[in-house]
DNA sequence: TTATTATTGTATCATTATGTTACAATAATA
DNA sequence: TATTATTGTAACATAATGATACAATAATAA
């Protein structure tokens, strides 16, 4: 159960290199030095979330990540992570920036990790390295993840955006970059849709913009612009939610 | 001469770890398995250009390139590469994709160099391995760029972006993919003066939006626009144009 | 059964932005 | 001094967006 034994477990399966050594990710069938951060959007009480890690012995939360095996696409990778950690597939995701700065090399706290875990950390072991990593952002209804764990860190929740923990080296500024992406292709690309369920209400689709935008719309223009995007399938009518009329229920239809 | 010197050569001016060999790139000091592309753009003779190298020994044109080093910010490693091959600093640069797809390795063309060279090639030297590459796009004065050649590439042109030569590997992808970002960012980040020569007249700057986004603007409305904008200072007449009233010369100052 | 309530869908008008045409101003040339 | 081509901008038309108003209608309460 100590770290480094998880970490060469981890290798042994997903490596096909001979030798490998804790001071070498090839050695695990890793490319060194690079690494995937996973900021994944959900939608939930009006309210933005993202899913976050957390190894519990230390307290410490952390954006979900993982490394790029020798033999797949970048793209695959963060494809890979982003399922493990919601239970999806076809996951909507963004690459939005790489974070390369040397200053952000900060391997406390996975030598917390090693430490807490019981295990001699070794000072040349390949993850306290300086790492390279390339920020993807996902968007996903709320309603169907389920946030499962890591290899490394115990816990996968979803954290309200305005109320986030304290996270690991960069990890805040990365998730303020990943929704600065967002907000700017939401009107573009029409994205937003990816993070409610496949029938929604006006004001439900409104809601969402206003939260991602950080500002009120007026909804007279919202729904004139959303139905003249020709995007947008009426499906039926939503009955039982209070004492006013029922709104329609819509569905999105790529044109 | 032979390329495996050229390149340890390199190695030893810019690594300082000790006992570098051929199938190494830690050795020679850089991170390995990454690259930068550099699409940098210019504007002349109101046609878009990119800068690219060649090898003449094998006619091989590619993008303007490079390596990070080990404790280099890649920012940084992106600006190095760029102004090396411009002759020119603070050049506006922005990254737009990190190509990481495994299908994009093809050692071919370095292989080529390596026989022209004479130098037998080692398949194992590290340049032959897969690259994940960080696609930068740079906007320049194309009046003040010195295109200045490689270690590798022994030539450094501007080329005209409709009549692009056969580029290596998915370099041509990476060109028309600049293009795209450079396209959606205009408008919003008003980045287009990069292109210019500090002062320029009106239709000057037209027709470099024009040649961006391929299509026609209607000269009222895109005067009207821009000087909307308050981002433009007027500076001066320009005479000696021709048998016609004489343009102002605009210059641009951030708001 | 009927009045009340809150929210929805949309019409209407106001304002702003953009598309389009037109024309006077003016450097260089003939 | 007339001609030419281009510039700067006015003027109007059209489209997009901002803002107000109101009828329609589910659920609830009287």
């Amino acid at each position: 159960m100590a770290f480094s034994n998880l970490f060469e477990a981890a290798g042994k399966i997903m490596s096909n290199t001979n030798n490998p050594t804790e001071s070498s990710s090839e050695g695990f069938g890793f490319i060194p030095h690079l690494a995937i951060d996973a900021v994944i959007f959900g939608f939930h009480n009006n309210q933005l979330k993202v899913l976050l890690m957390q190894y519990s012995k230390t307290c410490l939360h952390a954006l979900p990540g993982g490394f790029v095996l020798l033999t797949e696409n970048l793209n695959d990778a963060a494809k890979r992570v982003a399922t493990e950690r919601t239970g999806l597939s076809n996951i909507y995701l963004e690459q939005f920036y790489v974070f390369g700065d040397v200053a952000r090399h900060d391997p406390t706290p996975f030598i917390s990790f090693m430490e807490a875990d019981g295990s001699a950390h070794n000072p040349g072991h390949w993850l306290l390295q300086r790492f390279i990593s390339v920020g993807y952002f996902g968007l996903v209804d709320f309603t169907l993840v389920t946030p499962t764990p890591d290899k490394i860190f115990d816990s996968c929740d979803w954290y309200h955006l305005d109320a986030l923990p304290p996270l690991i080296q960069d990890h805040t500024a990365i998730v303020h970059k990943a929704l600065q992406a967002l907000r700017a292709m939401l009107d573009d690309k029409l994205i937003g849709f990816n993070l409610l369920p496949r029938d929604f209400t006006m004001s439900e689709l409104q809601s969402l913009y206003e939260t991602i935008l950080d500002k009120k719309l007026l909804r007279p223009a919202f729904q004139r612009k959303m139905l003249g995007l020709s995007i947008l399938e009426r499906v039926a009518k939503k009955f039982s939610g209070g004492a006013h009329k029922a709104p329609y229920l819509y569905r999105f239809v790529s044109k």
